[in-house]
DNA sequence: TTCTTTTTAGTACCAGGTCTCAATACCTAG
DNA sequence: CTAGGTATTGAGACCTGGTACTAAAAAGAA
């Protein structure tokens, strides 16, 4: 009974150390836990966790690829549409990195972002800035909701665009941001 | 003098396929040159770049620490100061990932997250959401820059929060915002 | 031809594992 | 008390993708 319970609570701490420090080797895991090698590598059989390097090959190979997405972003979203000077649509689904935890909302950094990068994607020059902007977030947006993002050029005059961005989950409109950028 | 070519060139080309690819075997890359296994040795001992697992732990760790600073971002920028419900200061460098390539100048999408992320600070309660804003960005800010961002309530309304954001990089204002934001 | 650079081959060794077989330790039900 | 299942540990062979080192062959250049 009491090993039952230790060997439990040792597989749920192991699997938290390792979400959250996957460098670690079942050497350092063992002392750790004060166990044998031979034990931690049991427990991470049954609970289907891989070894050392193939973790790090893992977290290495989607962080450099969100990294070359996100991080270096030209842009924020999938694009799905895209008339230059007329209109643009684009779709992101809210992942675990961009919510709060314990609200499940989705940080209102990401909805603009979104929305901002489609607005300097629906004008066709090499330097694109965001002049100024009104925004409305009109309702909180949880964890794997999909923002659709649409974007539609409302006025131009010279190198200033007024574009207006609606992003809707469903029917629903959860952000409105009226964007004025200013080409170069 | 054709081999010392070939030498140069198969070296260059690694590095750049290694750059941009970190995740390939010396025996793949010997097949790719068409040479031996140990070339491909040679040649990555002479540049100084480490084994296939060095690399991808490096690329893993840079990464993996990133992505908990500015993806999984409760806060962009570096907080400075904090009086709760009364102002705040963070500042935050422009960094190569943040830059539009071509122009070198900073994406709006960092400088609104700045100064989002701050006014969120400035408020103590569980769930802070953006309701709304109004933003200026003023003039670009270049790779380099360091932006200070200043905070300060304005306003107070039940649970609705007037926020007024002021960005200067030295002495120059660079961006404007004011937030509502709202506590649940 | 001799000297030098480049390339290839081969061996010993290492980290951090997997996979398999066997030996204990421990608690519990009969 | 004892047989039986679960949990833990140990030992040994083998794997990948290397490092470190030695040696030999190939190809120009002097």
């Amino acid at each position: 009974m009491v090993r039952r319970l230790e060997k439990e609570n040792r597989q749920k701490e192991l699997s938290h150390l390792l979400a959250d420090n996957p460098f670690t080797t079942d050497e350092q895991l063992a002392k750790k836990f004060g166990v044998s090698v031979q034990t931690i590598r049991l427990d991470r059989m049954e609970m289907g966790i891989p070894e050392l390097r193939e973790r790090t090959k893992q977290v290495a190979r989607q962080v450099y690829d969100k990294v070359r997405s996100m991080l270096n972003h030209e842009f924020v979203g999938e694009l799905l549409e895209l008339k230059l000077e007329d209109y643009a649509v684009s779709v992101m689904e809210v992942g675990q990195e961009m919510v709060a935890e314990k609200s499940q909302v989705c940080n209102g950094d990401y909805i603009f972002s979104q929305a901002n990068t489609l607005a300097i994607a629906l004008i066709n020059a090499d330097v694109v800035l965001t002049g100024s902007a009104r925004l409305r977030f009109r309702r909180p947006v949880y964890l794997k909701e999909k923002i659709v993002s649409r974007a539609v050029l409302a006025r131009k005059k010279s190198n200033k665009y007024l574009i207006k961005v609606v992003s809707k989950v469903g029917a629903e409109e959860v952000f409105v941001g009226k964007f004025v950028v200013v080409a170069r």
